[in-house]
DNA sequence: CTGAAAGCGCTTACAG
DNA sequence: CTGAAAGCGCTTACAG
């Protein structure tokens, strides 16, 4: 027909129905490849739903996180999937929720304000690291990355804390260590760790890069065999890895559709409820935290 | 003023102006690492000039991505970055040119077909890498990763087959394996090297991805020291591996950024001509090469 | 059932 | 210099 350089405008149509397919998405880091995997479970149910992504980064910063929401808005996205930055206020959820603008929070939640979330059950995850560690009889603990800031780091935390705490550790095997959530705080982290007079003889990570971190620290040190580690996210390289790092699996990917179908929903018949969908981690149990002979599988 | 709820609809501006500040971003894998941080550089210099980016991920399928193109276009978007899918045909680059729709490859090229392009000197980089190798004395060579349409993959072989002629070698002691470009590819390419009468003394790798795969294969043969091995991209886990890992370091940060630039400019300036934008990739020279006591650093 | 008109929210060129 | 009107490209409700 007019196949001679036609092509249909979405933004005029937009603006005649006075609904778009395009939803926003604020991540605080895009190159945090836990972050990359779970966009990709994101994109590919929103695609299948005809919808597409404008994905913007916060740097983990709630002020420029603040503009960008606003930003998006101009855009008139249908909806908003935010990992919210570390220090979120809440104003910036009443904002949103006075918005009427449908919204779902990924992998980090605010402080005691109910609403949409997706993310992994991090409570859990901490307990499953930990009881694993304990059945090895690992007598000393650290927790390594994250800022005391970060929820899920808490309550990973929460999580260990309560496994030690029914196998009659006392609270003082327990160490944390903040850090960058990356292999830069990781090794840095190591750093500091063998600086104090003994090493634990666990160390549980708030990421895989914090374990990997940790363990270029410990190998220049010469001292990697001394520590069980396990990591946090079970990204690709984590099986690669030498030895191969246990790591508590969040499925990114799942993670990342399950967060398009709610924000779908809520798009399509607004609810203006809090659902939340809490996945349960997986311990994938490989060579780092000491067990052997774990035939090697992606 | 009227800032109870007022928002500007960029949309109207957009149909009415008939210009956008968004601009669409195809790449063929949003997990892939380098792609992440070459995304991170992008989006950066896209908001310094008030633009965003809407990004979609081709799978590398050729017919998927002329499906995101058209949809892209008809969200009028103002240009687009490409990282063409591999077998990209002629008549797609043909379509961009006759919409006359600003536009930029990364990363990789189309065939003997001249567009605006910005990506890593991959011929040097393969001359970089064996030159290194040679210097260490290896006698055999092995390239790992990507599959024979893939150009950036072509460009290194050259590169490690002119530094390997130049140094008397005969063309016999070096051998291609293809392999997906990350850690799965690596190490199921890795098992197949195994499985040869002899490993070769060193090995390429088409990505650090790859190299992580070909090293977990090496160690469950218990047979890592046996080779020296060179990755490509230098992504964030290089120096952490162990061995630190010596890769072709792309600065994929840096590529994004000029990826913007040259988009923005097109975008402001259309000139239809085919500025092509070459970094010269370096050699970040850690362990895993045969070096030894290099200190870490990131 | 078909076709012309109105209107989404902006910006820009034009009249007063 | 200010203010009202036209129009970007669609869709939808309405008249014929």
């Amino acid at each position: 027909m007019r196949e001679l350089g036609y092509v249909y405008n979405r933004g005029a149509a937009s603006l005649r129905t006075r609904r778009t397919t395009t939803v926003g998405v604020v991540v605080t880091d895009i190159a945090n490849p836990f972050f990359g995997e779970l966009l990709v479970g994101l994109e590919s149910a929103l695609a299948e739903a005809g919808f597409r992504s404008l994905v913007v980064a916060s740097s983990d910063n709630p002020v420029r996180q603040d503009e960008l929401v606003n930003e998006l808005r101009e855009y008139q996205v249908a909806g908003l999937a935010i990992m919210p930055a570390t220090g979120s206020s809440r104003s910036f959820l009443e904002g949103l929720e006075a918005s009427r603008m449908p919204h779902v929070f990924v992998t980090k939640y605010l402080e005691g304000m109910p609403a949409p979330y997706v993310g992994p059950d991090d409570r859990l995850g901490g307990r499953l690291a930990a009881q694993h560690l304990l059945a090895h009889g690992c007598q000393t603990y650290a927790f390594v990355g994250g800022f005391s800031g970060h929820l899920s780091r808490r309550d990973r935390i929460e999580g260990v804390r309560s496994a030690l705490r029914e196998a009659g550790l006392e609270p003082d095997r327990f160490t944390e260590i903040e850090s960058a959530s990356n292999g830069a705080g990781g090794l840095e982290a190591g750093k500091r760790l063998l600086q104090a007079r003994q090493l634990p003889e666990a160390i549980i990570c708030q990421s895989d890069g914090v374990a990997f971190g940790v363990y270029r620290a410990l190998r220049e040190a010469g001292r990697a065999s001394e520590v069980r580690v396990i990591g946090y996210d079970d990204v690709r390289t984590a099986a690669l890895w030498e030895p191969p790092l246990t790591s508590v699996a969040t499925h990114p990917e799942r993670l990342g559709r399950a967060v398009a179908e709610l924000l779908l929903e809520e798009i399509a018949t607004p609810s203006g409820g809090v659902t939340e969908k809490i996945f349960a981690p997986e311990l994938m149990v490989r060579e780092s935290c000491g067990c052997h002979g774990v035939p090697s599988s992606l």
